[in-house]
DNA sequence: TCTTCTTTTGTAAGATTTTAACATGATTTT
DNA sequence: AAAATCATGTTAAAATCTTACAAAAGAAGA
């Protein structure tokens, strides 16, 4: 009853990005303006939303606004990352251990990903802060040198880490892909890890926006065929799809 | 003149994360507070800052950390923490290596620390975020467990970090200091963190603000003599300065 | 330098928004 | 069913923000 209402209001200041106390009232004629008060107060101690004079914001449109997070990168295609996150976080099942890559994807999933029972390994600074907030996920960060472009660590040294821990899938992104190519990165340390990664998951899903398509970066960290799962979005160009179906790769 | 003190605001911001007008007021003692509120205004026009009730806060800060309540997170003692990574700031030479830990004041550090040429290990996820926007600044994360009420890592793994790294100096903060039980903290992996940090570390500096003092946590992990230099603040108790100075400890 | 125009700043009243405190009704627990 | 907890509504008081106007400070041109 009360969490519905402050869930609708979250997904309204999400959609609108910016209400008044007024309008909010509008929608909710039945109760109160002081317990619509203390809806945002709530929202905002969660961090969803921020109260501003006459009302609050969301912090998703704030996000949006002109600026980049933590590269450029993140300006770029972030409905499709949004979605293809939100795709990656359905196939997550409680109890398993995962691994997340650093990429702005995978932040995306991390916030995404619903506040189950679950031990998440990544090397993404920003995955890691977005994960501690879930009560429920169990978080381990790899550590190493940080490439300061993407805040992820990657480092001969995280060898270490892997050699005890197992995980049954990993959930990873590419900067690049052809077929002839493979999935490729900017960073050998962080291709390196990526195949230690490969070795290590029962299986491995990745996520690929269209956009990437087509381009080559200089270290390849996987073929076609290493992949389980292809989570992509819409402008996935049917033909390439085929190649990877043939292969019993779903495509998604 | 009036540019100036408009961009000084922004960066205030961008450090600082929000701030009540009140605040604002102290740092510009000599205009009105109208002015600095017009000053916000344009800056918000400007796509730059988020004016709030009671103040502002920076764009950049709400993308950051995007699920955390931007509340809490300003809440207790601020002001004297800042005060003290300032000092803390000053202390650290260019072409050095040095650790940080990964607390709230570590935190502070981390921003107030001037993009110089050094090499900063750290646990703390908050300060590497930070750290990684300093181009001059090599980070290393130290990986391990997620500890998520102060975001820092920890974990007998470190260890192996630790084997090959050398630093001179470790600036690092307790959460309780009593001159009989020394400094001590809430988590064990934590303390055995801190403890090998001052084995490997030339020398020590202990950030601490006087409302950490007479408090006792779970886990020593360093007592009076072991640290070189104290850095605290104007309410610390002089006759508990003197037990410092006596053995040669620089408070400051 | 003086005058004029524009920009910046200060002041204070008035409007708006927020908080705090208490009372009431609903829901859950024992 | 009583007790305890939670959600809600109402109101007055507090805090914050805006508006409007006037003074001061700079800038530009004669």
């Amino acid at each position: 009853m009360k969490r519905d209402r402050v869930e609708e209001i979250a997904e309204l200041l999400d959609k609108r990005g910016k209400l008044t106390l007024e309008q909010l009232d509008d929608y909710f004629p039945h109760v109160s303006q002081m317990t619509l008060r203390r809806d945002l107060y709530q929202l905002e101690q969660e961090g969803r939303i921020i109260r501003v004079r006459g009302g609050a914001m969301s912090v998703k449109e704030v996000q949006k606004v002109s600026g980049e997070p933590y590269t450029k990168k993140t300006a770029i295609h972030t409905d499709e990352k949004i979605k293809i996150a939100q795709k990656a976080a359905r196939l997550v099942d409680e109890n398993t251990s995962l691994f997340v890559d650093g990429g702005t994807t995978a932040m995306y999933l991390a916030k995404e990903l619903p506040d189950i029972n679950v031990h998440v390994f990544t090397n993404g600074l920003a995955v890691a802060i977005e994960l501690a907030q879930k009560k429920n996920v169990h978080l381990t960060v790899l550590g190493g040198q940080v490439l300061k472009d993407n805040l992820s660590t990657a480092s001969p040294v995280a060898k270490s880490y892997f050699d005890n821990t197992n995980f049954e899938l990993a959930i990873i992104s590419a900067s690049a892909f052809t077929p002839e190519n493979g999935f490729s990165c900017a960073s050998q340390v962080e291709a390196d890890l990526l195949k230690m990664t490969r070795k290590k998951a029962k299986s491995m899903y990745m996520m690929l926006d269209s956009s990437k398509i087509g381009k080559i970066m200089p270290y390849t960290f996987a073929r076609l065929e290493d992949i389980d799962v292809l989570i992509t979005d819409d402008n996935f160009p049917a033909e390439l799809k085929d190649k990877f179906t043939q292969r019993n790769i779903v495509v998604m």
